[in-house]
DNA sequence: GCTGTTGTCGTACTTTGTACGATCGCTGGG
DNA sequence: CCCAGCGATCGTACAAAGTACGACAACAGC
């Protein structure tokens, strides 16, 4: 019987691996959140001992390293066959919905700073998708640290909300109203009423209106550009 | 002699408070980073001993934040005496210029989900100015949204790039450059060579052109909603 | 079967957050 | 003037987490 995995517990027992340890990390920061994320809990998922996990990574700094990457990976690239607008639009949807699926990925960018292949394979296409587009090198450079400031930032502020998401949104905002001093913030309190609390409330769906000013200012610019 | 410290180092014997507490724990952030902050190296910045921090603040965690908050508090309410537009422009850039300042504060935000004092009186001042330039519950807050995503996002990766600074951005980029798979990556390599290795550079300078953007957009938004 | 190599793991040390209880200094009542 | 009481300070100690070190096991090829 030429089975190659012959174990007990599903994913257990075929040898560990650097991409089966992120792969577990990505799967457990998922689940419990990046802070509780310990190596011993870790090992624990893949069902193995923490200090095997040290031979096939060289320390945690180097698994979020990893899973950061891991992450890039996942976002598409901008289809090469749409018009850079339309591609740059269908790679920063697909970056919120990647990002919006890891909550923990956002913020974790800023102590990560060496990028990994699935990194710099990214910006190499979207910084390609919008030279093809007509940009000028410094025009193309405003547009990735502006677009890319917009999808983070929105990704950043979703992470908050899904982290309150576990005791349902709506109570935290009537926690937040119940505090007494509400009474001094009366357009925040009414804002949280007359609007989050509303029923079919959507955070995500002020994303695309404002990913579309972005972009349809960078197209105008573009055209000013080429009409020099 | 009618002197009130009269000891040793300077800030040193005024009794401990939970100000002091912050301030000493956002100098130190600032100065070595958030993750390297721990409560023994606090106190000794503070001249006292690690227990004798939590007769002021509950757990490390309060103190973040508390230091989330005070940074809210740093920075500039919308002025009242502008319109909407000029008036969160003011605010956003100064968000930016204290957020650079204190680059570890940004994704800080993610993990810590109670606003506090300073923060809700901000987000109070800011939708009342949205409000105020007649928008209704619901633009105001796909604005509010939309242009709190880019200014996060913006000090997100600015926050990237000053940790970076330590060893001379340039550095950095050469030493990306000089990885052998660049040539898979040809437009990033050249974006980088023709771009950010430029004197002069200034990521910073990307930020008005798109928030600018954002604000043109949102206030055609608000003519055609009040044009209905 | 022997040896070397690769992956696994037990043990233990270090760093960090923080609980517990002792001490110290001041303040107000006798 | 003295002392009970109280708030602030701190010494000690423990638990959780990263990880160095070296032992062991499994399996390769000779």
């Amino acid at each position: 019987m030429p089975t190659d995995t012959t174990d007990t517990v599903d994913s257990a027992r075929r040898p560990l691996t650097r991409e089966r340890v992120l792969e577990g990390a990505i799967g457990l920061a998922d689940r419990i959140g990046i802070q509780p994320l310990t190596i011993r809990k870790l090992a624990d998922e893949l069902g193995t001992k923490p200090m095997t996990i040290y031979h096939h990574v060289e320390n945690k700094d180097a698994i979020l390293d990893g899973m950061v990457d891991a992450v890039f990976a996942e976002i598409d690239l901008p289809p090469s066959e749409l018009d850079w607008k339309q591609a740059i639009r269908a790679r920063c949807l697909s970056a919120r919905a990647v990002l919006s699926r890891h909550s923990w990925a956002t913020p974790l960018m800023e102590s990560r700073t060496t990028p990994g292949r699935a990194t710099l394979r990214h910006h190499d296409a979207v910084i390609a998708t919008f030279l093809r587009g007509g940009m000028s090198m410094a025009t193309a450079a405003h547009a990735y640290a502006i677009v890319d400031s917009y999808v983070y930032g929105f990704a950043l502020q979703e992470a908050t909300l899904v982290t309150d998401a576990e005791m349902e949104l709506t109570d935290v905002a009537e926690a937040i109203l119940a505090s007494p001093e509400m009474e001094e913030f009366p357009d925040f309190a009414a804002f949280t009423v007359h609007h989050v609390l509303q029923p079919g409330y959507d955070f995500g769906s002020s994303f695309e209106i404002g990913l579309d000013l972005l972009l349809d200012g960078l197209e105008a610019m573009v055209d000013e550009q080429a009409s020099d």
